[in-house]
DNA sequence: TTTTGAAGTCTCTCC
DNA sequence: GACTTCAAAA
């Protein structure tokens, strides 16, 4: 099929900026690899083109189907993430810019855990009012990094009730850059940070590293955020052959500081800009594409746009009331068997939610009728304390003056705790962080026993490794020799802890060398636990896929369903007190629902047994982006009882009456 | 100083 | 339902 004039003029454009604004299922994907075949076919190199796209999954995507187009020579063109380019710059330029070569990349948690140390160093405020926790602070900073609001701002709209710790939140702030600067540490902000850095404070680093490039393209730009906008404007600064493409109706991490502002801006900050709209859906069917225009149009601010389809008419999107989570789940999960008998394929389907928890009760559904799925977002492997601990140990091989992971370590060992594990790397320090310092550390008695046990596999793993038998795996199983005994005591189940180790060993054999290992599993978490395991066979399955709503975009199935469409769950009852958190949810609900290609069914459970917020039972409704008006080019289909389908047609506003009673007497 | 238990807080989304 | 924090026991 050829592309539409519109696509086409998009691919075709020559040089100067270039905004595609690219509604749900319009092309988007096909348009920009035309666009860098046409490139390439016109004379650019392809190892001159930069492709920026927000996930691996799309970048791989991106890269595999322009080779299909243009062959082979697509395949230097390079292609990543923000925060994975950078690294990539940062290794090979960060040098001249005083980050040393073998510096280690820290995740969130990481990140976490170094203020966890800096607050409770710095001793904060004891007693009186509550201090704000590690999640905060690195949320707080990582927020004034990332979109250059000043601190106090952030705190003052977002944590109002810390705004008297304004000066803790700068201390704890400046301790925690010294240490990521000593310990030769790197966190995710920094990435971004850094590559700003070189591109605006060193002019010969920056004419070196924006050269490399002769035309940047970036997908999803609605979620890029001011650091982000400052890169480009770095990188395009000798030439202005930037093409950017997205949509602000999909705008869905502003907490991570994105901003769609962003993408309505571009024109302004890149002048000449030529903007091409894609309206055209080849996605969804009339009738679904009805009922998410309908969603959309009530949004604030934005480029205004309306899709239209030639598809053939179909079946109206369902809007299913249950009586409660179970009828919920036995609903999604005989139409998903009813849609497979009339010949659909598993991995053709999706189930869609909010937050990773809410799927919890359709797992064990799936499990008990033996029907294969894969999850998407939410907890993940990587983040599970059994995993994070064996990581630590070869962190520590990689960069022994890695803080969090000592600290991580020493405390996993009987016979200490904060106090000792603290007195360890402070003598580490003053050891200048040599190879045998730890073995030099003078414990208590206590601890003895379990300090020569660590030295002796420090020990081996460090002589092995000289040997060039230390593959990353062979390191895992080394460490385990000492670890999994720690994890047995301290877990009575330890068997799926283990399995999970396991895995990480299979998933550690596919990379050369620990640096490689590492720094891919901070930069490129694997999406689901089946892309851990480099088995084939496994994801060929015919497979249901459920996500997070964040975690399908980009995506698309020929059925999807919503499931818990209720006020409080979508949207958020953490979005519910601020407009804008509001209509980023409307936003996330109108990313869900577009997936959808021939199919679509919200569901939405009325009444919920539970132990959520404390009560034990309460009745919910719709979700309010369902309103009359969506409703009313929807198919109703009510498995409940009457009495309870009657109720979303009130709006009441959401109370609770806990808060209610903390206020008072709390 | 470490460990353990009880009370209290807040729940997500991701590079 | 998981994690943090604080206090008391070992």
């Amino acid at each position: 099929m050829p592309l539409n004039p519109a696509q086409a003029a998009a691919a075709a454009h020559g040089d100067g900026p270039l905004l595609i604004i690219a509604g749900a299922g319009t092309g988007k994907t096909r348009t920009l690899i035309y666009r860098v075949a046409h490139l390439i076919e016109h004379g650019a190199r392809p190892e001159r083109i930069l492709l920026l796209t927000f996930t691996r999954r799309a970048s791989q995507e991106m890269l595999s189907r322009a080779e299909r187009l243009v062959g082979g020579s697509s395949r230097s063109v390079h292609g990543g993430t923000f925060h994975a380019t950078s690294h990539r710059l940062l290794r090979r330029y960060g040098e001249a810019a005083g980050i040393p070569k073998d510096f280690s990349i820290m995740d969130q948690g990481d990140s976490e855990d170094l203020m966890q140390l800096s607050r409770a160093q710095l001793g904060y405020a004891k007693g009186a009012k509550r201090f704000p926790k590690k999640e905060t602070l690195q949320y707080v900073y990582s927020r004034h990094v990332n979109t250059g609001l000043e601190m106090r701002d952030i705190i003052r709209d977002e944590y109002p009730q810390f705004t008297d710790y304004i000066d803790d939140f700068r201390r704890i702030y400046g301790d925690y850059t010294r240490r990521k600067h000593d310990r030769n540490l790197v966190d995710y902000d920094d990435l971004l940070l850094f590559w700003a850095g070189m591109l605006e404070e060193a002019p010969a680093l920056a004419d070196r590293i924006a050269a490399l490039y002769d035309h940047v393209l970036v997908d999803e730009y609605q979620d890029t955020n001011a650091l982000q906008a400052r890169i480009l404007r770095g990188m395009c600064r000798t030439h202005s052959n930037i093409t950017v493409v997205g949509d602000d109706a999909q705008s869905i991490y502003s907490f991570r500081g994105a901003n769609f502002r962003n993408i309505l801006d571009f024109p302004k900050q890149f002048s000449g800009t030529t903007i091409v709209p894609l309206e055209q859906n080849y996605r969804s069917t009339p009738d679904i594409l009805d009922v998410t225009n309908e969603l959309i149009a009530r949004a604030q601010e934005r480029f205004t746009k309306h899709l239209w389809t030639e598809r053939a008419v179909g079946e109206k999107p369902w809007l299913v009331a249950a009586r409660d989570e179970q009828q919920q789940t036995t609903f999604v999960v005989d139409r998903i068997l009813e849609l497979h008998e009339e010949g659909m394929n598993l991995r053709d389907m999706a189930v869609l939610f909010r937050a990773g928890y809410m799927s919890a009760d359709l797992e064990i559904e799936l499990t008990n009728r033996k029907i294969p799925f894969e999850k998407w977002g939410g907890i993940k492997f990587l983040e599970t304390a059994h995993v994070k601990d064996v990581l630590a140990f070869l962190r520590i091989l990689e960069n022994p003056r890695d803080e969090v992971s000592w600290y991580r370590i020493l405390q996993l060992l009987p016979g200490i705790g904060e106090t000792t594990a603290r007195a360890a790397i402070d003598a580490m320090a003053a050891l200048a962080w040599e190879s045998g310092a730890f073995g030099r550390y003078n414990p208590p008695p206590r601890a003895r026993a379990a300090h020569a046990a660590l030295v002796a596999l420090l020990d081996t793993l460090r002589t092995s490794e000289s040997a060039d038998a230390g593959s990353v795996s062979a390191e895992i199983a080394g460490v385990r020799s000492m670890y999994d005994a720690i994890l047995k005591e301290r877990y009575d189940r330890p068997e799926p802890r283990l399995a999970d180790l396991d895995q990480l060993q299979v998933i550690a054999a596919g990379y050369p060398d620990r640096e490689a290992f590492l720094s891919a599993l901070a930069l490129e978490p694997p999406q689901a636990t089946q892309d851990l395991v480099g088995d084939k066979s496994r994801s060929e399955d015919d497979c249901l896929v459920l996500s997070t709503a964040h975690s399908a975009k980009g995506k698309e199935w020929d059925a999807v369903f919503v499931i818990w469409a209720l006020d409080g769950w979508f949207p958020s009852s953490r979005s519910l007190s601020d407009p804008e958190q509001l209509e980023e949810e409307r936003r996330l609900m109108y990313v869900a629902m577009t997936r959808a290609r021939d199919h679509l069914a919200v569901i939405y459970p009325l009444n919920s047994y539970g132990s959520r917020m404390g009560s034990d039972y309460f009745v919910a409704q719709l979700s309010r982006f369902i309103d009359a008006g969506v409703r009313e080019k929807m198919e109703r289909v009510t498995l409940a009882a009457p009495a309870a389908e009657a109720a979303p047609e009130v709006q009441l506003p959401a109370v609770d009456l806990r808060a209610l009673l903390r206020g008072r007497f709390g």
